[in-house]
DNA sequence: CTTGAATGTGTAATCGGTTACAGGTTATTT
DNA sequence: AAATAACCTGTAACCGATTACACATTCAAG
C-alpha cells in the first residue's frame, strides 16, 4: 500500500497539502489538487486508517458483542447493524460472548484497544463496570437497564401475549417452559406469562432451563412431557425450544393444535417453515438492529437524541400450533 | 485509558522500560520489574494496539467476509472461526458481501486499511485481482479454486450421493432445484447429482433458481410443482430450499417420503427440527470454520503448511423425508 | 499605492507504541 | 588486574497520518 508520502513526493507537494486534498479542507490551488489527485489515482492510495485512528483517537470500527451468532435469533440482528453501519462506513468488530463475564470483558478490552468509537452489546449486566465507565458510546440490544441507550422488545407483553392467546384458544393447563435465570428477556416473557395466568386463573407448571441451544432443547422436550403429559398448552422460551417441543409432542402422538397447543417467541424464520407451522410472537429482529446501529451512529456524532430508549412492539403471529378462535 | 507514557512516569522510568516488560524482551532488573508491573496495574494500563499496530505494520486483526450471516449455513462456519481466532487473540472484522463484488472489494480495501494480518473469505471470484495481489494471507471457505488455500467440502461427492440415495430408495423421477449458477459449491452439488443421475440412467427435470434466501424459496417450491407435478424425489440445493420444498409438498397433499422424497444439503440445525426431520448432506460447518482459522493463523505466523488445501467429506444424513432402503 | 484579508504551501509536532543504538554498570575470564 | 561479556536503562527515530503555525503570494478595499 502507498503511504502519503509517497503521493506527496510523486505530486512534488508536501505530506500536508495531500492530506489536505484527501480530507478537503485548508486551502489547496486547483492546479496542485489535480496534481495530488492525479498521484493519488496513479498510486492506488487509500489512506492508512491506523494512522489515521491513531492520531484523531478515534476510529471507524464499532464493538458488536452477540451471545451466540449460532442462535438464530442473532444473526437478523447482527445484520441490520451491519447494514446500518456500512452506509455510514463504519466496521464492525465481532465477538460471541456466550453469555460469559470474563468473555465481555475481554472483548470489551479489545475493542478500546482499538480505539472503537462504540459498542452495540446484547448482555445481561449492563449495569457492570465494565460498561458504565467505558467512556464510549453503548447501545445495548435486546437488553435494557434504567435509562442507557437501548433498543428492545417489549418481553413481558409478548409473555403476556402469548398466555393470553392460548387461554383464549382452550388452553386450561399450560406449562411454561422459563428460559434461563440470568438472560433478561427470557425472564420478562416469564413474568409476562405468568402475569396473564395468574390473572385469567389458569393452572399452569413451570419448566426450569438453562440456555436457549439446539442440542439441549430436544432433552427438554422430552423431560417436560415426562414431568407434565397432562399438559395442553406450552409457552416456550424461544422458537428453538419450540420447534424441539413440537417434534416431541408428534413423536408422541400428540396432535397439534388438537391435543397441545405451542407457542414460541422471536419469529425466526424456521418458524414459518415447520409443518405445522408455529404460532409464536414476533420481534423485528433486524429492524431492532438497523435501529440500535442508527442510535449508535447519533450518540457518536453527538447528535440531539429524542429517545435514548427505543422499545419495539412485540406482535403475536398465529400460524398453525395454536387453534383457531372462533369468531 | 492510560498511555505508556504515564506508566513510565508513575514507575520512574523511560517507555522503553516499560515496553521491554510488557513485552517480555529485553533486559529489565527484577526491582525495576516489579515497580513497572506496579505502575502498570495500579493504571490498569493495556497497550494501544493501534499504535502498535502502526509501528509493526500488523496487528491481530483478521477480516473474514461471508455472503450473507442471515442464512444458517453461515453462523456455523462464523462461530468456527472466531472460536479458534479468540483462542489466539485474533479479532474479527466481520462483513457481509451479499456476493456482490462492489462490496467484497470495499470491505477488502478497509481491511487492508486497517492493517488486517489476514482473509477468511467466501467469495465466488477468488481468482479476482482483488484477491490475488492481496498482499497478506487469503484462506478461501466453502469455496476454492486451483491451490489457493482453502476449506471446502466436496459439493460434486454430495450431488452424486443426494441423488444415489434417492434412486437407491426408489425415485424414477427426479427433480434437481440448481442453485445459483455463480455460486460455486451449488454449482458442484448440482453437476455432482447429474453426473449419479445420468450414470444410473434415471429421467430427472431441472428447476433453476438464483437465491437461497427463505423468501424466495417458497416461491419455487410453488414453481416445482406446478412445473414438475410428477416428482418423486426433490434434490434441493441447500436446506432451506427444501424446508419451504417440504412444507409445500406436505401442503399439497403429498405424503414424504412415500410420494416424494426430499433430500437438502449442509443439515443446518433446523433440518433436525423438521417435522419430518430432513434428509440431507451434512458438511461439517462448525469444524469447517476452525479449520480455516487455524490455517490463516499458521499462513500468518509463516509455518510450514502441509496442504493448503482442505477438503471435508460429506455424509447422507438418513432422516425421514427419504425412503428406508430394505435390507 | 498601501494594507489587511484571503489564498496556498511547507515544516514540524503529535498520536502511542517499538526498537536500534549508545553508554554505563556489574559479573566473569584469563 | 585487565579484558570481555552480560546486564540494565535511556534517547531518539520510526510507523503514516493530521494539523498548528509560519511564511509567502495574490486579491480587494480604501
Amino acid at each position: 500500500m502507498a503511504t502519503i508520502k509517497e503521493v506527496a513526493k510523486a505530486a512534488g507537494v508536501s505530506v500536508a497539502t495531500v492530506s489536505r486534498v484527501m480530507n478537503q479542507n485548508g486551502y489547496v490551488h486547483e492546479d496542485t489538487r489535480r496534481k495530488v489527485e492525479d498521484a493519488i489515482r496513479e498510486l492506488n492510495y487509500t489512506p492508512n486508517e491506523v494512522a489515521r485512528s491513531l492520531y484523531k483517537r478515534k476510529s471507524k470500527l464499532i464493538g458488536l458483542l452477540l451471545p451466540d451468532i449460532t442462535n438464530p435469533y442473532f444473526p437478523q440482528l447482527a445484520r441490520g447493524v451491519e447494514d446500518r453501519l456500512q452506509e455510514q462506513d463504519f466496521r464492525l468488530i465481532f465477538g460471541n460472548s456466550d453469555e460469559s463475564r470474563q468473555k465481555e470483558t475481554d472483548y470489551l478490552q479489545t475493542f478500546l484497544q482499538n480505539n472503537v468509537v462504540g459498542v452495540i452489546s446484547s448482555t445481561n449486566a449492563p449495569d457492570h463496570d465494565m460498561y458504565t465507565g467505558l467512556g464510549i458510546p453503548v447501545v445495548f440490544l435486546d437488553r435494557t437497564l434504567n435509562d442507557n441507550p437501548a433498543v428492545y422488545a417489549d418481553g413481558r407483553e409478548g409473555g403476556r401475549q402469548a398466555a393470553t392467546e392460548l387461554v383464549k384458544r382452550g388452553s386450561t393447563n399450560i406449562t411454561i417452559i422459563q428460559g434461563p435465570a440470568d438472560v433478561r428477556p427470557a425472564m420478562d416473557r416469564f413474568h409476562g406469562a405468568v402475569e396473564a395466568l395468574e390473572s385469567s386463573g389458569t393452572s399452569y407448571e413451570v419448566l426450569k432451563t438453562t440456555s436457549f441451544s439446539f442440542t439441549e432443547a430436544e432433552g427438554w422436550a422430552k423431560e417436560l412431557f415426562r414431568r407434565y403429559p397432562d399438559s395442553d398448552g406450552i409457552i416456550a422460551s424461544n422458537d428453538i425450544v419450540a420447534s424441539a417441543v413440537l417434534q416431541e409432542a408428534v413423536g408422541l402422538g400428540r396432535r397439534v393444535p388438537q391435543d397441545v397447543q405451542i407457542i414460541g417467541f422471536d419469529d425466526i424464520p424456521l418458524s414459518r417453515l415447520l409443518i405445522p407451522s408455529l404460532s409464536t410472537i414476533h420481534q423485528p429482529a433486524y429492524e431492532m438492529g438497523r435501529e440500535a446501529a442508527d442510535l449508535i451512529i447519533r450518540l457518536i456524532e453527538g447528535q440531539y437524541i429524542e429517545s435514548r430508549h427505543i422499545q419495539y412492539a412485540v406482535e403475536f403471529i398465529e400460524r398453525q400450533t395454536t387453534r383457531k378462535v372462533e369468531s
